[in-house]
DNA sequence: AGGGATGTGAAAAGGATGTGAACTGCCTCC
DNA sequence: GGAGGCAGTTCACATCCTTTTCACATCCCT
């Protein structure tokens, strides 16, 4: 009963340890680097794989709407590259997309650049030559403080699965606009496999993220936790199934609602293959 | 503490939340410039003068609940000052003053101690000699940031929401015209949670944004002020609930008037829609 | 069929929150 | 200078909710 994985995500696929990841963020950072330089970029996108972020190089100027629909959380852009109208672009993005960290990364520069670019909304700016952990540790400096300065769950935007709405800045799950009243764990393990992309994930993983610390073996919390999930899920959205058990794996989180008969006697299967993955 | 005024005004009393919270800067940036470099000190004070910011300039480390009282924006830092216990210091502060804005400005330097220094919460960190315009223009791209998510000055319009009208400008609350009688953190906490755009806010980040530093693990203060807000409304705005507890996560603010007519056994009372947010 | 993995219900254990009150430091007024 | 009040903090206790644990049923793969 394997099932088969989600298609892949425009961003390089991200091993499952960075999804579940050391608890730096809710996920790994998206970051894109424009640029031409092909020694500098390579030498960092290894570092920043190895981060295990997203990334992407690109070596023109995207859109500001492309650049918004890739969901990224940085931008790292060697200025040098639009000539004149890198003013322009750096000023029309960081207006178009406030929420994005923008980090110049360009070759040697006047006190007086650096300071315009700054105060065109580049959140900093780096000088090549530079060290690429360098360049990371700024990055995550400015998504960082970024972070910080919305309380709430701001970043993280509802995702709507079936007749399910998982909101993070409710801590909770609604259908047709209710509350399943989940408790706290309830709600970040679903949370967790939603945001998963329809992989399988495993008991280890799950706890590790989860409850924050290793899982002893014989430990059945997920499975406990994983039935009363899907019970408050049953009691508001009959008929579907959204947590898929995998035998001697894990589980995997999919809407999915048995052919037919049996729709929602009085909810309305409005919103039915509305599932959007999460970002990417 | 050693410490020298620079700029003849002390600083103006300004809302407690303004320091650390999402709040748009709606007066100067407050900074305080830790540094014995007097040349240094008095070039950067006649530029940060000129901005209209106000300054503080210390030339030994105080203690991070004094920086919190200092109600600033941003800190520079020369680490060298320190020593070895320079790493400590920024640590420190970095963590028991997360709202603080952190611009290490210190002599040459590593790229390992750069990576260091951004890794433990630095925000920025500038090599000197530097020119002064690019500290400030690094400072306000530090402090821009954080204050994002805030268009205008919505966080200082009144919020009327059920029978409750809370007024920023006055630092107080009413009901019909009269005043609740709300004490400083009171208000802090009230306004914070109505701010917040119905979703639920941590207990962390509520006592981050209203006390201005980490909250160490079993502090009641939060519980204690939501029960003393929750009684001054009840005396003024009986049957009304604003303020929801969110087991195991915080809390989250709502005008809620139970309707007595139409007792729903055990279903949930439709969610109230008179309430309305200028901002978000 | 066998053994391990998972589903299920309920009780026990563990934490979190509500609440009242004592305690501290600061300020004003006498 | 001291009494009294105010704001904020801390504590103890009651209560409620959540999480863990356990025994047993059921399911799946070999």
């Amino acid at each position: 009963m394997q099932e088969s994985q989600s298609a892949a995500t425009p961003f390089a696929p991200a091993s499952l340890s960075s999804v579940i990841g050391v608890r730096v963020q809710p996920g790994p950072i998206r970051l894109a680097v424009i640029d031409t330089d092909s020694g500098f970029v390579r030498v960092l996108a290894k570092r920043v794989g190895e981060m295990g972020w997203q990334q992407r190089v690109l070596t023109a100027a995207p859109r500001p709407d492309e650049l918004v629909s890739m969901r990224l959380h940085a931008l790292v852009v060697d200025l040098a590259l639009f000539g004149e109208r890198g003013w322009e672009f750096l000023a029309q993005v960081c207006e178009s997309v406030p929420g994005l960290a923008v980090i110049v990364c360009t070759g040697s520069s006047s006190v007086a650049q650096r300071v315009r670019g700054l105060r065109l909304g580049a959140d900093d700016w780096i000088t090549k030559p530079c060290h690429p952990q360098e360049v990371i540790a700024r990055v995550e400096a400015v998504v960082r403080r970024r972070k910080r300065g919305a309380p709430g769950a701001a970043q993280d935007r509802p995702v709507v699965a079936g007749e399910l709405e998982i909101r993070p800045d409710q801590f909770q799950a609604f259908v047709g606009g209710q509350s399943i009243d989940l408790t706290r764990r309830e709600f970040e393990l679903l949370h967790l496999l939603a945001n998963a992309g329809g992989r399988v994930l495993e008991r280890d993983d799950i706890y590790q993220h989860v409850w924050g610390y290793a899982m002893v073996r014989g430990d059945r919390s997920v499975d406990v936790f994983v039935r009363k999930v899907r019970q408050k899920i049953e009691r508001f959205s009959p008929g579907w199934t959204y947590i898929h058990t995998h035998f001697g794996i894990g589980y995997r989180f999919e809407p999915e609602v048995p052919d037919e008969d049996t729709p929602g006697p009085e909810l309305e299967p409005e919103e039915s293959e509305r599932f959007m993955l999460p970002g990417q």
